[in-house]
DNA sequence: TTTTTTAATTTGTATATACAAATGTTAGGT
DNA sequence: ACCTAACATTTGTATATACAAATTAAAAAA
């Protein structure tokens, strides 16, 4: 469907103000049923996110600056992300011994253990809208999606 | 930058995950300096959503299902979103004397007024991405979303 | 060594999101 | 008229987001 129709705008759009509010939609959608995904398994989707930031470190602790650094929202409070984590024991949270300003956190193996299970899952709802492009047009939505965000 | 780059990713993505983290990440890049548009006037983006479909009903009150239908988080708290408008005197709000069921939202002065002043403001936010991207490519960007999106 | 600055994280507060349950109203069936 | 189902909205609760202020520790400067 239209992004206008979906939105159920009664007058012509300009592309500039389509475009924009596409995107939002469209992250609207893919968020929802990822969402859904997570639902079993009591997750959010930022705190999904942290724990796969945490994997991606192959067994060495992250401090929360790192992790921040390699957040999608970029505001999120990884403080309490990672307090809701350790309350499901899917990490742990340690003072770094050599700056005691820095906090490690790790993955558990129960954290490894749900992200796997989680791993196909994922992987369908990624491929559930991409199979509506071939090959070069999703190559292309990746590089204007790129070259529009980019000042 | 490239999504790898943004979200600091150590290894390659396949494209599926690529497309779905490049919409959240771009969604989110839009949406912040949206915000930072609004916040002189004490708006959150949602709050604006609401008054720009009011300003849409060209003098017709809309009933709360009605906002609903046409915002485009599907799933934000219609009741509450006006309250706050309300409480800024941008909006009225009355029962519907045909059916007690309904409540009959309208966009005050006040609020048509605020519109007006963020006109250029949303307009220039819009460009200053799309900017980025020619006509053919803006369409097509336009194109490809709605096909991703829709099963 | 003491003071100041910078860095890393936490806490506070207001708002927003997500979802379920509750409330009040209308419409349909008997 | 009475009961039940459907509808429109509100309220409750937990979590998340946004942003500023506070806390604590380390590094740099005096």
């Amino acid at each position: 469907m239209k992004i206008e129709d979906e939105i159920k705008s009664t007058i012509p759009l300009d592309i500039s103000k389509k475009i924009i509010l596409n995107i939002l939609y469209t992250q609207n959608v893919t968020n929802e049923k990822f969402n859904e995904i997570l639902k079993p398994y009591d997750l959010s989707g930022e705190q999904y996110n942290v724990l796969r930031i945490l994997r991606g470190q192959k067994g060495n602790p992250a401090n929360m600056c790192a992790i921040q650094e390699r957040m999608i929202a970029k505001t999120s409070n990884t403080t309490r992300l990672v307090d809701k984590l350790l309350l499901k024991n899917f990490v742990t949270r340690n003072v770094c011994p050599d700056n005691r300003r820095k906090i490690e956190v790790m993955i558990t193996q129960k954290g490894l253990d749900v992200l796997t299970e989680l791993d196909p899952k994922v992987i369908e709802h990624e491929n559930y809208f991409s199979q509506n492009l071939n090959t070069e047009e999703l190559e292309l939505l990746n590089t204007l999606l790129e070259k529009y965000r980019n000042q």
